[in-house]
RNA sequence: GCGGGUGUAGCUCAAUGGUAGAGCGCCUGCUUCCCAAGCAGGACACGAGGGUUCGAUUCCCUUCACCCGCUCCA
């Protein structure tokens, strides 16, 4: 697109772009008119035609145009073995603590856990911290710890479930508080919060009948027995065995954790969870698309939809939502070709970014360093974007070897494998060779591919207006097949014949099925103006020379230069510049 | 979740312990021959809940949401 190579270099971008998205249709707040939902967002008319624009285009590229990859269009909702195999259900469900002096948030089982019995001395970063600190200690716990310098010191861990305050110069402690055997590693401090589940995924209940009563039914049974573990274990017998969750929770002695452990225990057959990538239900009906296919590796299989994450923060406009839109694809190839298929994805999807991008320079690759990687994958370039806030991800192309056909074969007890019959085992010699696919994923934010193409598009000009001042015209530069709108059609003034001629272009166009608007009110710049703000990429206007010689003029939205053509070659006009 | 900031019309902002005003936008009519023209009318707001007060948009508390920083990811 024609366009100067810089971009502008405008921080209040964000602010007027979320601003253009309310006032012109393109996003609003979920439930503005209840005060709004923290990190949901509506598309409005015409941000689902762009978002719906911005995904056919990738299921046009990645699958309808190639012969080795299918789409499938899987349920958000699967079987909680899914996430189990996966990994999501335990990797995301860390148990989460929060000092209560220093107020950092913490994962428990990567906590420091220092030695017991022996001294636990608060290291601040200084003196004021540790001042500040002292004094919230002595305000909420009623003891004085003694301080020195940065550091706070007088507490003693006494055993492994119990710590306690000995003030300078006694040998006993005054006061004692149970403990976890574990600190905040910040600083230290064995005043904490209790460990709280964080779990990325969304779940609900399956099913007509709400557990939730049978949670308080059996509740209220159980804490009405005079010994609780003992009730729990008769009430759930081998279900609460000593390897088991409820076991373990008995073995704690801890009557939340026990609680809690019912309740999970009492739901669990109805819980499900929502679907945190759409990417395991290309693994898990890997043979199903295969054999009802007939395919044979290499091939993908692409999804576009919906992905629900507890995120810890949601931040910048629909960047970091928990409920997003994702386009992924999974390519099944022989191992020891992921590498090249890997640079081919990776150039393929680059190039698929910069075709609609005014600013190719705004996208780069990202590789992972080692320790950054995924357990899963043993290679990933993520494509980042410059958001105005700073490089950030757009997409994730990672190799992630055979490690989620693996664990599904394993966790489902389902042979997984393609069975090469015209290959021998490299290891063996022997044929047929039956191996599970490597896979390299390109994994893609839609959402996010809406708000780097706004952001990418977004213009401010400053322009002279008749009486020679300064004026700023907002323009959407917008790929003309992102674009909501088409074309505008537009009567010079609304008499004389104009606006019905007018009609009977739009029609035309709408019957071609080119999406276009038209439109009368107020004057011909105006309109200009507010198609050029929503990235309406062309404008057909209708004069008094029209009704004479069947001509109109079509205004390029970027360069706002008119050319004069025939009204009757208007349709096609617009959808070859389509189809540039 | 924690710290800091913000919340007044569709948008951008103002004023005020005594019941809110402008610009732009929007609607109606007239006018208007190509880049946010003019005239005349019109509609629309103190994020929500509670407290103090004779009276709160203003002061206090709570809550919700947003923005900027700490953690995670498509």
């Amino acid at each position: 697109m024609s366009s100067p190579a810089a971009a502008p270099a405008n921080h209040d971008v964000m602010k007027k772009l979320v601003a253009l998205c309310k006032n012109r249709g393109f996003v609003f707040q979920s439930s503005e008119i209840y005060g709004g939902l923290k990190s949901a967002y509506d598309y409005g008319p015409l941000g689902a035609e762009l978002k719906r624009n911005l995904m056919s285009e990738w299921w046009r590229d990645m699958v309808t145009t190639r012969e080795n990859v299918v789409g499938i269009d899987a349920s958000i909702i699967m079987r909680p073995e899914v996430w189990r195999a996966s990994g999501h259900a335990a990797g995301f469900a860390d148990p989460l603590v929060d000092c209560q002096v220093s107020k950092e948030r913490f994962r428990a089982d990567k906590a420091p856990r220092p030695t017991v019995p022996g001294p636990l001395s608060l290291t601040c970063t200084d003196k004021g911290q540790a001042k500040t600190y002292a004094e919230i200690i002595e305000k909420n716990f009623g003891i004085a710890l003694e301080r020195d310098g940065n550091v706070l010191s007088g507490l003693v861990a006494l055993s492994a479930t119990e710590f306690g305050f000995v003030p300078k110069g006694e040998t006993a402690p005054t006061k004692t508080w149970p403990w976890r055997g574990y600190v905040s590693p910040l600083i230290g401090c064995p005043f904490l919060t209790a460990e709280k589940q964080f779990n990325l995924m969304f779940r609900t209940p399956l099913g007509a009948v709400d557990p939730m009563q049978d949670v308080a039914e059996v509740t209220a049974k159980l804490t009405a027995e005079p010994d609780l573990a003992a009730a729990i274990t008769a009430h759930f017998g081998k279900a609460a065995a000593a390897d088991t969750t409820l076991g373990k929770a008995i073995a704690s002695g801890d009557r939340a954790k026990m609680l809690r452990a019912v309740a999970e225990q009492v739901t669990a057959s109805a819980m499900v969870y929502l679907r945190p990538e759409t990417a395991q239900a290309m693994f898990v009906q890997f043979k199903n698309v295969m054999n009802s296919m007939s395919l044979k590796p290499p091939f993908g299989i692409a999804q576009m939809g919906k992905s629900f994450r507890n995120e810890v923060t949601v931040e910048h406009f629909i960047f970091r939502s928990c409920e997003f839109e994702q386009m992924e694809m999974e390519f099944f190839c022989e191992p020891g070709t992921q590498g090249q298929w890997m640079d081919f994805w990776k150039e393929a999807r680059m190039a698929w970014w910069h075709r609609y991008a005014n600013y190719p320079q705004k996208f780069k690759f990202r590789p992972h360093e080692k320790d950054e990687l995924a357990h899963y994958a043993d290679q990933c370039f993520d494509v980042e974007y410059e958001y105005p806030w700073g490089w950030g991800e757009l997409e994730g192309i990672a190799s992630r070897t055979d490690h989620d056909l693996h664990a599904h074969m394993e966790a489902s007890g389902e042979d997984l494998r393609f069975i090469d019959t015209e290959n021998a085992d490299p290891k063996t010699g022997a044929k047929p060779w039956r191996y599970l696919p490597y896979v390299i994923e390109p994994a893609a934010g839609a959402t996010r591919g809406v708000l780097c193409f706004l952001l990418d598009a977004y213009h401010e000009e400053t322009r002279l207006d008749h009486e020679g001042k300064p004026t700023t015209r907002t323009v959407l530069k917008l790929h003309p097949r992102l674009a909501p709108i088409k074309a505008a059609v537009l009567p010079l003034v609304k008499k004389d014949g104009l606006p019905e001629k007018a009609r009977e272009i739009i029609e035309a166009l709408l019957k071609a099925g080119v999406s276009a608007k038209y439109d009368e009110k107020n004057s011909i710049g105006k309109r200009y103006a507010k198609h050029d703000e929503i990235g309406t990429p062309y404008c057909i206007t209708v004069d008094y020379d029209s009704l004479q010689d069947g001509q109109v003029t079509l205004r390029d939205r970027d360069t706002t230069e008119q050319v004069r053509i025939p009204i009757a070659q208007a349709v096609q006009q617009i959808r070859e510049r389509l189809e540039r």
